[in-house]
DNA sequence: CGGCCCGTTGATTACTGTCAACGTGGGTGG
DNA sequence: CCACCCACGTTGACAGTAATCAACGGGCCG
């Protein structure tokens, strides 16, 4: 369970003006004259798999953009169960509670490679006390990161295993139609709500019902009509 | 189940300068002086048990402040289950996906008669342009409504039905000695995704066990110590 | 090649949902 | 003002679902 110092994964200081993802990104909204008020280095990091970002309770120096990869954010109970509480991908903004100088709220751990920019709370507060459109973008994400956290919560934790598995699916095959790895059992279980178990009884039973298919091992296509038909309590 | 308009309940424009809950309001940075760049009426609303405040999908339009009461936010799945995703009480601020242009993502209803303060979203967003303080709060805000859904998620929805119900009296009685009067038993179960059948026999299980002693009809005192013990898996 | 982690499956137990009946308090209408 | 009715909480019996404990097999890494 290596954390990775931030120091030790560095590949070197972000080009913003010239990122691959500009558009999508934090900073989409800056002129190129803006980027000369950044004083202070925009790492970009690289995360192997299993790799923890930040800690709970860490104090929040940075926020992050996840370029590529899959992040999940954790929280724990006192017994020592845990729960996932959302899922990040490509594009999203993570960590936003070290802008307000508050600690860090959760674990943040890759569940697959993934490279990121981490970029100091002091840039992102200077940039937005001189440009609204970074200021409204935040808002943006924030909003963003609530909206999620309550459909999570309304799709992933309400009605039986089976219904809930098929919602999950749906979001993870969101839209592609390209098969897609799916994640290991316990963290499929973190986020449902379920043990390992019932999830690995689940997925064979869609499985076995062709709402799923699996290609390779843990590689699957989905059937998104029959999955929805479950997901909606049939 | 009234939908109540904001003209019919119109109690009068609200006085922010002289408002009893300032300094704990999201108006609270503000100097006499900024109250001057407010030209659309405040509304100081009350809203009967029951009463919608708003509606999901309803064009987003005004903010909304809690001065007292409690008020619930609902999503609904296709199949028509609801789901309660947050609680909020005096001075919380809600419905601020409004200031960036969305429709609102829940029905608003009041648990208890309530009486709130409606802002336009056009005061929020000019002030805000003006005063940073304004505008830090409104982070702090959004930040605060996303670790309410994160922790909610973590202890609301996991573990069995004991813990969850004993985790939820605790947030209920947070703090305070004296006795408190409870939810509709369909509300707690829309709360921790159970029935209310569920919920009533665990609550009457908890009262038989004496972490729990019911003083009038439905008005509560709990014993804080034995209730954590349960909430923590015991 | 061996061990270990992970997913799968079975058997059993415990828990929660469902359906139904009943009592009570509050509100309505006569 | 009283009677009635309805909504809500409670409780019971039962069915269905998920958790638990245990065993097994395959793939991957050392």
């Amino acid at each position: 369970m290596p954390y990775i110092p931030i120091q030790n994964a560095w590949n070197g200081e972000a080009d913003c003006r010239n990122c691959s993802l500009r558009g999508s990104v934090l900073f989409a909204g800056l002129e190129r004259g803006d980027f000369d008020l950044i004083h202070q280095p925009i790492h970009d990091i690289a995360v192997p798999v299993q790799g923890r970002v930040y800690r709970v309770g860490e104090p929040g120096e940075r926020v992050f953009t996840l370029r590529n990869g899959i992040v999940k954010l954790v929280q724990y109970l006192p017994d020592g169960s845990q729960r996932i509480v959302r899922l990040l991908q490509s594009t999203d903004v993570f960590g936003l509670e070290a802008l307000l100088g508050h600690s860090y709220q959760h674990d943040a751990i890759a569940l697959t490679a993934a490279e990121l920019c981490a970029i100091p709370c002091e840039v992102v507060s200077r940039l937005s006390r001189e440009q609204p459109a970074l200021h409204t973008e935040l808002l943006r994400r924030w909003q963003q990161a609530l909206a999620e956290a309550d459909s999570w919560l309304t799709e992933l934790a309400t009605g039986t295993a089976r219904a809930r598995v098929a919602r999950l699916l749906l979001r993870l095959s969101a839209g592609r139609e390209e098969p897609f790895r799916l994640l290991g059992r316990e963290d499929i279980g973190a986020m449902l709500g379920l043990t390992p178990e019932t999830v690995s009884r689940t997925i064979a039973e869609l499985r076995r019902q062709g709402c799923l298919h699996e290609l390779r091992s843990n590689v699957f296509t989905v059937d998104e009509p029959a999955l929805r038909q479950i997901a909606d309590g049939a």
